[in-house]
Parts: structure tokens; C-alpha cells; sequence
DNA sequence: AACTAACTAAACAGTT
DNA sequence: TAACTGTTTAGTTAGT
């Protein structure tokens, strides 16, 4: 079978070369030979496909996205509405395009209207996800939630082409991912099926909230930008946390999920900057509504995807130490976490932060794009205390803003942040470099949005 | 500077 | 046997 990947020669193959961020070639699905065909077939339709956006070739792509026309005509219209409801299985594990309708997308060719930057962004760079919640992605979006290796590659290579291109060692870190991971845990095949060569993986339980927080941040990593502010840093008498602009919204890099909205309802309303936001989102959706309290947990920025974690452990259960594989934690349980908050998302999340997911493996890494993130200032709430918070000190303004940004997510077919995970990366480009370019004040009607939306549940 | 997280490369052993 | 799967060990880079 095929695997996928062309031949390998064993090891070798697996990784070729290194690796840099080579261009890939196109990914479409169909196009790109490599794809499995189980994967591409079916389920699900390219991600590739959806793309098309804008024109140009060559263009600046920066440019693009400075034009505004492109929500309309894109994002708007791609997002489709509706769908968001069933989604499910079936659909499985394709994103929004899925969502939306699970043909239009697919018939038409990517190259059509205005593919572009961000297409070609999206083959050339890594997606800023790491290998951990890539797979956290894969599983969770399969109907049974667990899945071969195999398939993991499968799903990575669809939602994000660049897979498509790379060199095969990123298939070597997945496994490397699954083994050492402890969020991760193989699970026999049932007796019927066995097709396959190796087992099931699945999600650990344990570990799913820390999984959800990372990705909660690590969504449109462009907010982080925002956090950490460049050019001026502010004096060192005033912490990060409490200035009132920048910052704070950082935190959120969450929020991606309603980027959109915010996009749009920007462009509708004009309106001026906001200033904190606080963070709430959501978790994800569908599988998290059911356990809010994993919910609340977590956002917080510390986490990411770390692998450590304490504060979950804390909540949940603490018994296994937070190391991963090693063994035991590295020494002390203590756990102190070096890392100070990230932008957290959520922000609040007193002092445990800190999460587990990752191998851990010790030593390090590489760098990676978008997964890293810093940030540092955070404020936190303590989790109770979310407060409602306003974007502007105009009530009314604020009413309305909110109401932008709810119809543009209803629209969108955005409810909860698990539809935000669903988004293929193209557009998951192209929100982000939005977000760079409005930020605060995009930043701010997401987090208000979703917060409200948060209480409401 | 020390730690840590995440990535990468590779060697292997076990399966299919 | 070849290819795939899973485990480990080790080196690197980057953020705190
Ligand atoms: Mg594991």
C-alpha cells in the first residue's frame, strides 16, 4: 500500500533531505500525486481547491490582503453558510470547505479565480501548527477519533499541502510525535479490521484540554504579533499586562475564531480601537462543549502546547507527572514553569498553567514557524472572574460591533472554535495576515464576541 | 546561561 | 524481502 509517500527506502526515505521550506509543489489533491488516494478521494476534497482567491501571481501578497474585496469575494462566499451543522463524520475531516459545501469547493479548480499568495504561501511554508496538535487535528476530526498512521498522514498532507511537497521526514516526527507524546495512545485495532499494518492512535483524555489550549494559541499566530510589540517596547516600568493596547488583546491570540468577523465587521464599522479584550474563546467546540469545565481550564498561554503541564494535571488529575516520556518528570514535579504566560488566550489561568503535550522529549527542536510563540505578557483573570468587557466606551458602539461580528461568524458557518480548527490553512493565512493588518481593533470584537457567546453557554 | 519545547535524523526492532 | 510501524536516542534551534 502505498504509502503514500512515494517510495521510501526505508529510513532513508524518510528523510531526504532536509529540509527548508521548499516550495511545494501543488498539493491539490488530485494533482499532487502523492496523496493517497484513500485521502484524497475520500474524504474529502482538497483542501487545495478552496483557494481560490485571488489573483495573482506574483503579486505582493501583501497587497491582496490589504484589499478588502477579498473577504467579500472569498471568504465570505467560500465560507458558505451554512453547514456548519451536520458535520460531521462525514465530512469528516474536511474543513471548512467541507463546511460549506462539500462540492461547489471541489469542482472547481484552483487555479480559477485568484489563487495566489496564499495559496503559494500555504505550499511553501509550514502551517504554524505543531506536529502535535496537527495530529490532535487528524484524530479528532475522525468519526471514530482515532485513526492509523497511516491516515494521520493522510489528513496532514490534505489540510495542509505543504506536507504534500516536503521532504518525508515529517513523517518520521509524527511518529516520533505519537510515541513519545503521552497525549497520544495507540489502541489495538478492533478485531474485524485488520486492514493495516499498525495500530489505532487516539487521543488521551488526560491530555485532550492540553491539546485544546494549544491550539487555542496557536491558531493565528499574527496576534502574537500584536503582543509582543516590536518596535517600542514598552518601558520596563509598565508591565505588559497592563497596558492597555496592545497587549492585552495578544493574549488572545485565540481568537482566531472569529477573525473573520472581525475582519469584516471592521470594514463595515470603521470603528476605532478597542482596547482589551480578554479572551475567551472557546474551546472547541463539539468536543468540548461537553466538558466546559475543560473550558474554562484552559486558554491559558502557557500552555501551548508545552508539553508540561501542570496546571491541568492539577485539575484533572494529577497523578502522572507531567512529563512525558522520559520518564518521569524531569525532577522535580515542581514543575516550575519556566515560561511565563503566553499570550494566553483566554488569560486567565492563575498559576497553573502549563500543559503536557508534547513529547517531550527533551531536548529540542527546531524551529518552527508559527508554533512558537512568545509572548509574554499576559494577563490573566483568574478564572471566574471573566468580566464582560467592552471594546470602546460607547455602549452602543459596542452593541453594534458585536452584532457585526456575530452575523458575519453565523454567516460564515463559524460557531465555535472547533470550526475555526476546520479552516484549511489558505484561509487560515489569509485571516491572519487580516488580523495583522487590523488587529486591536479586530482583536477586540472577536474577543468581546466570543466571550459574550461563552456566558451565553 | 540554563531550561524547555519542538523539530529532525537515525538506528533498530517488530509487523505485515 | 520490502515497506511500514513504533520506540529510542541524540543533535539542533529558538524562546523564556
Ligand atoms: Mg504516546
Amino acid at each position: 500500500m502505498g504509502p503514500i509517500i512515494g517510495m521510501s527506502p526505508d529510513k532513508k526515505a524518510e528523510t531526504p533531505g532536509m529540509q527548508g521550506e521548499r516550495v511545494g509543489l501543488r498539493g491539490l489533491c488530485g494533482g499532487a500525486g502523492t496523496l493517497p488516494e484513500a485521502v484524497c478521494g475520500a474524504a474529502s476534497p482538497l483542501a487545495t481547491s478552496l483557494d481560490r482567491g485571488s489573483v495573482g501571481s506574483g503579486g505582493s501578497e501583501d497587497e491582496e490582503l490589504t484589499n478588502l474585496n477579498w473577504l467579500h469575494e472569498n471568504l465570505l462566499q467560500n465560507f458558505t453558510l451554512g453547514g456548519a451543522g451536520e458535520a460531521g463524520a462525514q465530512h469528516s475531516a474536511s474543513p471548512l470547505f467541507d463546511i460549506e459545501g462539500n462540492t461547489g469547493a471541489l469542482q472547481n479548480p484552483p487555479s480559477s479565480s485568484s489563487a495566489s499568495l496564499s495559496q503559494r504561501d500555504s505550499l511553501k511554508s509550514k502551517p504554524p501548527f505543531s506536529f502535535s496538535l496537527l495530529i490532535y487535528m487528524a484524530i479528532e476530526q475522525s468519526p471514530s477519533k482515532s485513526l492509523p498512521v497511516k491516515d494521520i498522514y493522510g489528513w496532514i498532507v490534505q489540510h495542509f499541502p505543504y506536507f504534500s511537497s516536503a521532504p518525508t521526514g515529517w513523517k518520521n516526527s509524527v511518529r516520533h510525535n505519537l510515541s513519545l507524546n503521552k497525549c497520544f495512545r495507540k489502541v489495538e485495532r478492533s478485531l474485524g479490521k485488520l486492514n493495516g499494518k499498525g495500530s489505532l492512535w487516539c487521543v488521551d483524555p488526560e491530555y485532550r484540554p492540553n491539546l485544546i489550549q494549544a491550539l487555542k494559541k496557536q491558531h493565528f499566530p499574527a496576534a502574537h504579533a500584536f503582543c509582543t510589540p516590536p518596535a517600542s517596547p514598552p518601558p520596563a516600568s509598565s508591565p505588559p499586562a497592563t497596558s492597555p493596547h496592545r497587549h492585552l488583546f495578544l493574549q488572545g491570540c485565540s481568537l482566531k475564531e472569529s477573525d473573520i468577523d472581525a475582519a469584516t465587521a471592521m470594514m463595515l464599522l470603521n470603528t476605532a480601537p478597542g482596547h482589551h479584550h480578554a479572551n475567551p474563546c472557546d474551546p472547541e467546540s463539539p468536543l468540548d462543549l461537553s466538558r466546559p469545565d475543560l473550558v474554562l481550564v484552559s486558554s491559558d498561554p502557557n500552555q501551548d502546547h508545552n508539553y508540561s503541564s501542570m496546571a491541568l494535571q492539577r485539575c484533572s488529575s494529577r497523578s502522572s507527572s507531567s512529563s512525558l516520556d522520559d520518564g518521569g518528570p524531569s525532577p522535580g514535579h515542581a514543575h516550575h514553569r519556566p515560561r511565563t504566560c503566553r499570550a494566553g488566550s483566554e488569560g486567565f489561568h492563575s498559576d497553573e498553567d502549563d500543559s503536557d503535550l508534547g513529547d517531550r522529549d527533551e531536548r529540542g527542536g527546531r524551529p518552527r514557524p508559527a508554533p512558537r510563540r512568545s509572548s509574554s505578557s499576559s494577563v490573566k483573570h483568574p478564572a471566574g472572574k471573566r468580566a464582560r468587557r467592552e471594546l470602546t466606551a460607547n455602549p452602543e458602539l459596542d452593541e453594534e460591533l458585536k452584532e457585526a461580528a456575530g452575523s458575519l461568524l453565523h454567516l460564515a458557518g463559524i460557531r465555535t472554535s472547533m470550526d475555526i480548527c476546520n479552516l484549511h490553512y489558505i484561509w487560515y493565512y489569509k485571516i491572519n495576515k487580516i488580523l495583522f493588518i487590523f488587529g486591536p481593533v479586530c482583536f477586540s470584537i472577536v474577543n468581546v464576541y466570543f466571550f459574550d457567546e461563552m456566558v451565553k453557554l
